[in-house]
DNA sequence: GAACAGGCAACTC
DNA sequence: GAGTTGCCTGTT
C-alpha cells in the first residue's frame, strides 16, 4: 500500500528507451495490469513487480536482487533499442516514431506458448481473463505489495491436469491444445530451451508440429517466447498494413535480423494509431 | 439470434 | 494448394 503512495522505486531507464505503456499494451504480453496513478503491476518468472513513469524516466518496485538477476534481463534492457534502424519506406518510418519506447520482452518460453495458444481466435480482455483463472487455479501464490498474486503454473503442473480439469478457464476447444503442449514441454518432446537457441525454421516447425498451433502463434511464440527477432507474426492487423503499405510478395527477411521488432511497431501504430482504433482502451 | 473474433485442423475439390 | 467449415465462448 504504501509503496504506491510513496513510490520508492529503483530507476530502471529512460522513458525514451524503455516506454512501459507501450511495452505493455502491444499485445506481446497479458499479465501487467495498470492500476491507479499508471502503476502496473506484473508478474513473471515467478517474481512480482510494479513499473512506473515519473518524468522521463522509469521506476520499478521489485526485490532487489530481482531487478539484476530477473527484471534488467526480462525487459531486455542490454539491447539498444534506439540504434536498430530499417529502411522500407516512410510508412514503417512513421511506425517506428510512433511505437518507439517498445521493447520485446523475455518472458517464459513456456509461459508464451501457452499464452498464445488461448490468443487465436480470442481478444485481449477474454484471453486475460483465461490466463489470470489459469494463474488462480494452478499457479503458486505469492505475496506482493499487500495482496497475493499467482505465478504462471508450470508446464508440468499442466500436464498432470485433464481437458475437463480447465473448464473453469472457459476457454472452449484450446484446453486440449494446452494440455498437450504442456505434456510436449514437460516431457522434453518439444524443448524450448532448445528452439530458442536454434535456427528460426526449425523453430518455428517444431513449434507447428504442436496441435493448435500453426503460423501465427508460431511465430507469436518464436518472437515473444524465443525471443527470435525474426519472428514476424501476421494476424488480420498486419494483413491490412501489408496489404495497404508493402510491395505485394513482401518478405519479411528482407528487413533484417530484426523483423519481429518492425513486426511489433507496424502492428502497435496499425492496432492503436490514427487509423486503427481498436475495441481495447489506449 | 446470428455473426464475428488478433486461428487451427480436417476435409473438400 | 486454395477454399470451406466446425470448433468453445463472449460480445455486438
Amino acid at each position: 500500500m504504501q509503496h504506491r503512495a510513496e513510490k520508492k522505486g529503483i530507476k530502471l531507464a529512460r522513458l525514451s528507451e524503455f516506454d512501459p505503456v507501450k511495452t505493455f499494451e502491444c499485445g506481446q504480453c497479458f499479465r501487467w495490469n495498470a492500476g491507479e496513478n499508471g502503476v502496473y503491476t506484473g508478474v513473471a518468472m515467478g517474481r512480482a513487480a510494479r513499473v512506473w513513469v515519473e518524468k522521463d524516466s522509469v521506476y520499478i518496485d521489485a526485490d532487489e536482487k530481482d531487478i539484476s538477476e530477473i527484471w534488467h534481463d526480462y525487459f531486455d534492457l542490454d539491447r539498444d533499442y534506439g540504434s536498430i534502424v530499417f529502411n522500407a519506406g516512410e510508412y514503417l518510418d512513421a511506425c517506428v516514431r510512433y511505437g518507439s519506447g517498445i521493447r520485446i520482452l523475455r518472458q517464459d518460453r513456456w509461459e508464451a506458448l501457452c499464452s498464445f495458444i488461448i490468443s487465436q481466435c480470442n481478444n485481449i480482455p477474454r484471453i486475460k481473463r483465461i490466463i489470470e483463472t489459469l494463474c488462480s487455479k494452478f499457479g503458486e501464490p505469492i505475496s506482493a505489495f499487500g495482496e497475493t498474486l499467482f505465478t504462471f503454473p508450470s508446464a508440468e503442473r499442466i500436464a498432470a491436469l485433464k481437458a475437463e480439469d480447465l473448464a473453469p478457464l472457459r476457454c472452449g476447444y484450446r484446453a486440449s491444445y494446452i494440455i498437450d503442449a504442456a505434456r510436449a514441454v514437460s516431457t522434453g518432446a518439444l524443448n524450448l530451451d532448445e528452439l530458442a537457441a536454434c535456427d528460426f525454421d526449425t523453430a518455428i516447425k517444431a513449434l507447428k508440429s504442436l496441435k493448435g498451433v500453426g503460423d501465427k502463434v508460431a511465430n507469436c511464440v518464436a518472437l515473444f517466447g524465443l525471443h527470435n527477432m525474426s519472428g514476424f507474426p501476421i494476424d488480420i492487423w498486419m494483413k491490412r498494413a501489408l496489404e495497404k503499405y508493402f510491395p505485394k510478395n513482401f518478405d519479411p527477411k528482407s528487413l533484417g535480423p530484426y523483423a519481429g521488432l518492425a513486426q511489433q511497431y507496424i502492428f502497435f501504430y496499425t492496432r492503436n494509431g490514427k487509423e486503427g482504433k481498436g475495441n481495447e482502451k489506449l
